[in-house]
DNA sequence: AAGCCCCCCAACCGCCTCGGC
DNA sequence: CGCCGAGGCGGTTGGGGGGCT
């Protein structure tokens, strides 16, 4: 028989999202309360064509405003590497304990640099257990699998390498939120403004009709209780 | 200066879980 | 109890961009 897919896959937008389609769905949220009713539903009452799945992820990974970012301090790490021991690969359950953190991000940063680390320590990042319990040290096998990445080689000095992390030069606020940056690219959204973009109908916000659209014209001045930087040209926060 | 290589991470995909009926 | 729909989760992908040759 087959499960129903999610979305009707001819006409969903995919790829990055713009600015523009982050802003709906800013204010659609803003609007809700951060609850959205549903999901699959969202897309269409947001003014967007994407699929629903796809909305909740970019909320949820992205566009949250409670979500911290930026570099993951040795604290968070040591965190991570504790309960991954723990739970294995529970990505969201580790994410609980990390508040701002979203378990994709935390799975990304797990894969590509605390998997490495641990592996360059003589780790096994699986079991967490020595990978060559009588070497006493780095796995040579084990580091050379390590593809060459380039954090691999600017510590190839083990001495001074131990499962607190040293830092690999990029420390404090990610490019993402730096200060120069924040200013050119956060964008703003007015709740007040809402009411005049989004039809409400008679029930308010959260019991709005489902004729609920929303316009995202050039509404971007003065932020009452929300402000996420975006980049202006819609790209994502890469360095 | 140009081309290549490779790392990083946002986003997608498919399966799983849960709740309502 | 089984079915179905919706959200959640974890694995994987692929494009951007920085570093290297």
């Amino acid at each position: 028989m087959g499960r129903q897919p999610c979305c009707d896959k001819e006409n969903v937008k995919k790829g990055p999202w713009t600015v523009e389609e982050d802003r709906k769905l800013i204010q659609f949220m803003l609007m809700m309360n951060n609850e959205p009713c549903r999901w699959r539903a969202l897309p269409k009452r947001a003014g967007l064509t994407r699929c629903g799945k796809s909305c909740r992820l970019r909320w949820k990974n992205y566009l949250r405003p409670d979500l911290k970012r930026g570099q993951f301090s040795e604290a968070e790490e040591e965190l991570i590497i504790d309960l991954h021991s723990r739970l294995g690969n529970r990505w969201s359950k580790i994410a609980t304990s990390l508040p701002g953190r979203t378990d994709n991000e935390i799975k990304n940063h797990w894969n590509t640099h605390i998997k490495k680390r641990l592996i360059k320590v003589g780790i096994d990042p699986v079991t967490h257990e020595p990978l060559r319990p009588s070497t006493g040290g780095i796995d040579k096998a084990s580091s050379e699998n390590t593809d060459g990445d380039r954090d691999a080689s600017t510590n190839s000095n083990d001495e001074s390498w131990d499962l607190s992390f040293q830092d690999d030069g990029d420390a404090g606020l990610s490019s993402a939120w730096d200060e120069e940056y924040y200013q050119e690219a956060v964008l703003v959204v007015d709740v007040e403004e809402l009411d005049g973009l989004i039809d409400f109908g008679d029930g308010g916000v959260g019991e709005q009709n489902s004729d609920v659209s929303v316009d995202g014209g050039e509404n971007s001045t003065a932020l009452e209780s929300y402000e996420r930087p975006i980049n202006v040209d819609g790209s994502r926060f890469n360095k």
